[in-house]
DNA sequence: CATGAATGAGACTTCATTCAT
DNA sequence: TATGAATGAAGTCTCATTCAT
């Protein structure tokens, strides 16, 4: 009756939506795809998620849940903001260059969803964004960035930007190097950021 | 049999599809709604446009185009480049602000259409794009701007940061004004352009 | 979005549906097969009927309602309370032996249908319980039926009589002539009834 | 393979199924379910019963038995054929409101089921029918009963008014008692059966 | 030009039953 | 004997589009 949360069948399925939705687009993804992929019957997802929407929002929720806690860990090793600001343009286009699949599904696909799973969406996507937010406060706090920034519009440019330069790579049919963007960006937000035009070389 | 682009009902339609979809969401909007709405069968919506993407895409189209104009011929008026800056986000936040439905269908609903119809909405898209851009080189070659500011990736910034901004606004439920925020988000992308640190006073 | 409630094709899907819940049995009588029956397509089913429970439900209303409306309007003729009781069962049972399809489905079909639907059915019987009760009331007031009488309980036992009896003839696969079993089934009842055992002859 | 028709396993499935089909419903009553309340896995009520139907029509079967079995034992006992009738309302109405699930089950749940199922239950049900025809022959062969008394008609009347007012009783939430009904039901009966109106006082 | 009744393809989900352990 | 994870067939309903009037 409960979903079962885990298991190697429950991981099967997550990366069979992936690539499915990914090579067949949002709308064109039925269950019976995504199981036929995954190499299950049509009701065995039934045992691992309780509807497809479920499945949908806990492929997020896995898939961003790694990336967020993987972040958080790397960031807190630096002390600099603006190598902190470096790493997180770094690990967030370094994260989707190295699976397309992904990217394409993040970026795209899963943005069709219905309002009802685009609100399962916004409770991990929360914990990205205070990520990022923590990044700005910490340069605030340490001199680095202007003190009368607005946090949260901060968060929106940085994260608006990182996002629109990777939807745009993903639209491209991915030909040219994400990667490649990392230090442009880089200068762009720091610049708009820093105190006093002081802006510290792009290293990761 | 070729569908018929102007007239009343035509923009009755359109109107009417902007309505029904702010209200309902893309996935509860459906074409007889949309008729029902306009005051017209819903066979008539076929004798304006070829089927539910082209209204959809139209109605895309002339909104951003209505736009676009707009924004094309103010900004022309305008000889410096932290102007035109300025000018633009003013235009693009009070446009929304402006117009709530409309602000809703572009920000969240349209974006839940299929991958075809994005592709549609791409070309008017495209235009604005482009204005954007021309603020950035104009930026550039006046000396305002940074000269070795990669175009496309300033577009990029610029046009993600508004977007962001706007899309949390409108999923905020408007409880704040979003006019309040073209300032400070022309000061975060001021800093990110100017040559030398020196950005000018807002000013609209 | 509202249901028609007649014209033509409500009508023929009413009486395809009673043909095809006979000769498949309710719990294999798909949405789909009763539309082909109609000579309708499936979606049309539902231009008149707001679902598959609707239309059974509609289904009985439109036959209960069809016979108490003829019952209640031949008892009132009668003055005699034997009379009314002989006629009620004639009424009842040859219906019944007229319509075999419908017998079938009455006796039998549709009292397999889910708790929702029974409830729906409820309304229209107890219309049909209420005449039979106005019977019952009529012999206590006329004198003809002893006083004593728990009305209810007589309608109970009426009714309870009826439909076994007709069940009963339905499973047997109509062997017999249900309507043989009028003058038998009024004496057993009239006696029952009456008071100090002064039942009138058998006369419909 | 065979399936075992005995054991405490076996019995806690009976009972297990009487209570979920009893709280829930027969459309609500998943196999699964009642092996949860049985306390043993799905899999083993397939070690006791062939399927889901061999379940029902053995409960069916077990709950009718035990009563069919008492009830003709008990009436084996009484001479008089009044006093056989009075003792059969009274077990009938005394077996459903002493065991309120049973009666759910029996008055409502089960006649929802399949074709195929209602077969099955109708072997150990015309044992019942048996019973009652019994007393009726024995009414009229003690000549306390009219001679010319259809017994197969009589038999369809006590069951048939028995049934309705149980039923009748069941929808009504138990809001009164059924064993009051027993006298008022037996006087119906006996004087629709009685010799020349003879009816003998009521007594169980 | 306009109508709106009719069409029919297509997908999510349930649940009785099996079988490897 | 007992388990319970896995199976997979099957049906209701929606809605974009058509076409006779």
């Amino acid at each position: 009756m409960a979903a079962k949360r885990t298991g190697e069948k429950y991981d099967a399925i997550i990366e069979a939506a992936v690539k499915v939705i990914a090579e067949n687009g949002y709308h064109n993804s039925q269950v019976s795809k995504i199981a036929r992929e995954a190499g299950v019957a049509d009701g065995t997802i039934y045992l691992y998620f309780k509807n497809k929407e479920d499945l949908l929002v806990s492929l997020f929720k896995v898939k961003m849940g790694e990336f967020t806690a993987g972040a958080r860990h790397e960031l807190k090793e630096l002390q600099d903001s603006f190598a902190k600001l470096a790493r997180l343009i770094y690990l967030h286009f370094n994260r989707l260059e190295t699976d397309r699949y992904l990217a394409l599904v993040l970026q795209i696909q899963l943005r069709q969803s219905e309002t009802s799973i685009r609100q399962g969406i916004a409770g991990p996507l929360k914990l990205y964004f205070n990520i990022i937010e923590e990044v700005v406060s910490h340069g605030i706090e340490s001199g680095a960035f202007k003190p009368d920034i607005n946090r949260k519009l901060a968060r929106q440019m940085i994260f608006g930007t990182m996002d629109e330069v990777a939807t745009s790579w993903v639209m491209s049919s991915h030909n040219y190097k994400l990667t490649d963007q990392i230090e442009p960006v880089y200068y762009l937000l720091a610049r708009a950021l820093a105190q006093d035009g002081k802006v510290k070389s792009f290293s990761i």
